[in-house]
DNA sequence: GAACAATGGTCCGAACCGTACCATCTAATC
DNA sequence: GATTAGATGGTACGGTTCGGACCATTGTTC
């Protein structure tokens, strides 16, 4: 038996929009984008492909020579399944892990804290922002904006929280 | 060797505001408060402190009857690593598994999403605040309270912007 | 054509995870 | 005072995930 976790669904969800494409071409893409709100070690994203190949959820097709890469693209079960998936809304919500809250709530300096993590979602915030601009002309899909927006404002939301820590006296 | 990873310093964090206590204990702790930005399954509050104990940053103290229930407490080397942790802000940001967000980047419907995931996130707003206001008159810690408002933060972000989505023709 | 970076990928043992199950205590009910 | 239900407290375990180290091919630069 072949469960289908939320990394399968990354997977097949990529192959949907991108059609055919190596494993590291989906890492490139996961890093760029839905890395964002879902990470995944890249690990997985080799070792997942084959396991979907496997089942049947996915085609695998070998460069004969040179790296000889392979290339996956969904099959018709791989798409059912996908679409099956996409047609029913979640209730689950987020899987979080902050260290820098983390800390916080034991007790390290909030000063010292903040200013660190202040750095580092400011540079976030403007990855994500970079990358909104590019999307409002390159891409089609209008649930890349609007995740890309999601991201934005809880950046926004983060960096807010941190700056009142910062400047406190 | 045993590598201390952040579900080291969560129960050690724990113990530290704690004292004493039984995995029991800490998961519910746990439940309470952390588990709303760091999440960790339950069967890993179990194991994680007997790791800790065999590698001498807690204690371990077994009951004789009943239930024979374990306390955990921090030896001076687990406080000392603890302590070291903290002292150390991390540049690290989150960790993050959204799968409605997932699901809105690969074309799920919008609105049916959203419907969906905003009664989610009501529940999980009124759920914190709640919290919050306990968190006013009983705890000493001013970490917990903090973290706490940020989580009220990014519930608001959420719930505007699924809102926004929710409304839109 | 050597050296170096970038690309593309494999491998592995330890940690993690979900889930199912087990045991003890409490206290209400008869 | 026996029975049972629910809360409390915990263990076990096999498969999955994970990070990190390492390997191989290609492209570029000198």
């Amino acid at each position: 038996m072949t469960p289908l976790t939320q990394t399968s669904y990354v997977v097949m969800g990529l192959l949907g929009q991108a059609g055919e494409a190596t494993p590291y071409d989906l890492k490139q893409i996961v890093a760029a984008t839905i890395g964002n709100f879902f990470s995944i070690p890249h690990s997985q994203i080799y070792a997942e492909p084959a396991r979907l190949a496997k089942a049947g959820y996915l085609t695998e097709r070998r460069e004969r020579a040179g790296r000889r890469r392979k290339h996956y693209g969904l099959t018709a079960k791989g798409r059912k399944a996908l679409e099956e998936w996409l047609s029913t809304p979640t209730e689950e919500l987020y899987e979080l892990r902050d260290p820098g809250l983390l800390k916080l709530a034991f007790g390290s300096d909030p000063r010292e804290l903040a200013r660190t993590q202040l750095a580092g979602h400011e540079q976030k915030l403007e990855e994500l922002q970079r990358m909104a601009r590019l999307l409002q002309v390159a891409d089609p899909s209008e649930g890349a904006r609007l995740v890309a927006e999601a991201g934005i404002g809880h950046q926004k939301e983060y960096i807010r929280f941190w700056k009142k820590i910062a400047v406190r006296r």
